[in-house]
DNA sequence: GCCGGTATACTCGGATATATTATGTCCGAGTATATGTGG
DNA sequence: CCACATATACTCGGACATAATATATCCGAGTATACCGGC
């Protein structure tokens, strides 16, 4: 089981726009090029991101990416499952019912599979700890003075 | 984000070999035709178990599978471990480093990424409840009957 | 009848193909800007 | 000098290849059993 690397780009670009502000939207070519990541593939991060409603597109020239919510209205769960998608990583396939000799409708199965609740409760404490976590307290975590070097480079990037 | 299949495989083989008791081991293939599962790749994941000292292999005419400790002492999580990798879901690759204009022996990265720092508390989160929960526990959590039920299954497909 | 040797059938175990998913790329549709022209 | 129409350059957006991973399979190594012959 592997995370897609789209969480953490979707992630760092969230909190990089939320630093450089609301002022001027930023182009994806330029968050691929300020992470060293692939442009056309991280522009379908940023689509995900903007179908949920995260971020914002603004088409046309001098156009781009910026937050569509205040920092402290996006928690990282959202960015997960706009990115990720909203599927349980753990997919009960019901195997108990198979095999010969196994009646699919008796009582036993009425109740869920025991497996299957363990893995939903697991699923659920994780997904509760990334929803108490949003980009404000991402942002406030950050070391001293990262707002202002950020918001310098991105100023002397865009030249 | 999915987990592998083989997860939900390892669980209900860990269940019914608990059921059926440890006076006979079970072959790998009729495991597979317990569950309706393909049984060269069964093998595989039994194999797993086998190497992390969940499950006991007998080779040999009338060998097969057994549990290697008692129910008590295999959490989902020793399974889960054992068959899916002890790799953490998430796995931060410091796309803060890179780059132009970046120096990565900044003192700001002497601390960790605090999106590396949420995902491990969340995958944190998860693992502590998949550990809390043993094979005793979801043998019990079964609907009453479902021990007789397995047993006298396996007595009459082994003949 | 008992013991030993041997052949056998059955088991696991790791090396080998295929399917699915994630990753990466491309080109077209649409829009705000800049420019040039006429009033 | 101002307003408007037009052309342009830049943006996003979804459709199309490639690479990595999970799934599925096969055949060989090893072992307990069962059988057979000899004592």
């Amino acid at each position: 089981m592997r995370m897609s690397e789209q969480v953490e780009w979707g992630l760092h670009c969230c909190l990089t726009l939320a630093w450089i502000g609301d002022e001027h939207p930023m182009p994806a070519a330029r968050l691929a090029d300020w992470f060293e990541l692939p442009p056309a593939y991280l522009t379908k991060c940023l689509q995900a991101l903007t179908r949920a409603g995260i971020l914002q597109s603004v088409p046309g020239a001098r156009g781009g990416f910026r937050l569509a919510r205040r920092p402290a209205d996006v928690t990282v769960m959202d960015v997960l499952v706009a990115v990720d998608g909203p599927d349980n990583p753990f997919r009960c396939t019901e195997i108990r019912q198979r095999g010969a000799g196994v009646d699919p409708s008796a009582p036993e199965f009425r109740t869920p599979c025991a497996i299957s609740t363990v893995m939903h409760r697991a699923d659920l404490a994780w997904r509760r700890e990334l929803a108490s976590h949003t980009l404000a307290d991402l942002l406030e975590s950050a070391p001293a003075g990262a707002a202002e070097r950020t918001r310098r480079r991105y100023a002397q990037l865009r030249g």
